[in-house]
DNA sequence: CCGCCTGTATGTTTTATAGCATCAAAGCTA
DNA sequence: TAGCTTTGATGCTATAAAACATACAGGCGG
């Protein structure tokens, strides 16, 4: 993924501006570089435009009670963050780090409500991915509140899988978090994520090196999900 | 709240549609009446349209794991039901169902596609509330989940208050729920909620008689809600 | 009027998971 | 390389909340 993908690759939101607002776009975008376990934006900031991840990975979450974090989401290369907060008109309501180095470009505010929202196909894009993250919320406010932990990390597992995807041996999980972030995912503590990694390594449903998971039984993992 | 609110009305979404789209608006409307308990869309139905609670109370909640339900969100008049679905080109994932009486007006998909999103006021107010839903919802999901059965008794208490207010004494909520609906709130048993709103009637920061509440201490509640 | 069902209330038991403690391994820095 | 810090692993204990059991009150229909 590089910058020029934000207006030229269809997965892009901006992919579908015409191209008079996409060149005028170029006069407001800039990019910045993180380091890895950076803050991009911390809860309570006013947002300070609209931003594009170019390349890298970054977690959202909020701080509960006893400043326990619970990650809100993960976002991959081409995925907005802190667009809630802006278009909202709100702060940010939650943090945002790095979780490996990333590139991240910010398209100023200006831009965004002048030009961008006046074009009905963005809106609607925009829309269209509000609604999609607020089903997504509010089934994970469901699983997370209702599901056993084998169920919640069997879950957590899966959507890292769908979001990051595999390497190329088809197995190993292209995502590399600390047991504590995996815990922070799925509504656990640390040691109860590190244990139930084990059970399920044990069960050969996956297998653990490190910080490298590999998902052996991806079926089985699915049902723990489901039912466990 | 009539159906006239509903584009006379400053807090409807259709208000700032102009004179022309709203006389438009008129021909796509239809009027839904609902008994008490009536369900008004089912999890995994296709919406059929854009939906506005013109009178009444209804309850939008998913079902989990065995069967239990959790109450995502409650409307009350010219609160909009069952959009996210539509607007995201999805399937309902959540059911709604009637708390009392209600009246509930019907707008065409193909109005709001080709004549309201077309606005661009119309689609960015739309933005703000998703944007707004989604901010609570992903709050929820961290004190559904760290805090205890107190703080999140009280916290659903607070959220009733806010969203439909008190009778004319200024203590009494003016949302009369069965216990169960109350524990389905707030993520925990029946047994829980009668038990704890009982524990809190004891303490002398609400009062029960039936499914009558008065918030005595909204203070107190307030810090339930923030520490316990 | 009586019996039945539904909703509310409360006590007891069981269990999932948090919390704590300890230890090993790995990574970092001086 | 040695010492320090962080991360991962595992056992034990404490506890919040679910699950279960029972009982009572109010409303409804026969």
């Amino acid at each position: 993924m590089g910058v020029r993908d934000i207006t030229d690759n269809q997965k892009s939101i901006f992919y579908l501006l015409t191209q008079d607002e996409k060149e005028e776009l170029q006069h407001h975008i800039s990019l910045s570089h993180y380091k890895k376990n950076e803050f991009v934006f911390k809860e309570g900031d006013k947002p300070t435009g609209f931003m594009i991840l170019v390349n890298g990975k970054v977690k959202i979450f909020k701080e509960g009670v006893g400043g326990r974090e619970q990650i809100i989401r993960m976002t991959k290369p081409l995925g907005l963050i802190g667009y809630r907060a802006l278009l909202g008109e709100e702060t940010h309501n939650g943090s945002a780090v790095t979780l490996e180095e990333s590139l991240i470009c910010n398209i100023s505010a200006e831009f965004i409500f002048n030009r961008a929202l006046k074009n009905p196909d963005f809106s609607y894009r925009i829309i269209r991915k509000l609604c999609q993250e607020l089903g997504f919320s509010n089934a994970r406010t469901v699983t997370l509140t209702q599901k056993h932990i084998r169920g919640r990390l069997a879950e957590s597992l899966i959507l890292l899988a769908d979001k990051y995807g595999y390497e190329h041996d088809g197995f190993t999980l292209r995502a590399y978090l600390s047991r504590e972030d995996i815990a922070n995912l799925s509504n656990m503590t640390t040691s109860n994520a590190i244990r139930t990694l084990s059970t399920f390594a044990n069960e050969k449903v996956i297998a653990i090196d490190g910080r490298k998971i590999k998902i052996l039984d991806a079926n089985r993992l699915e049902r723990i999900s489901k039912l466990g």
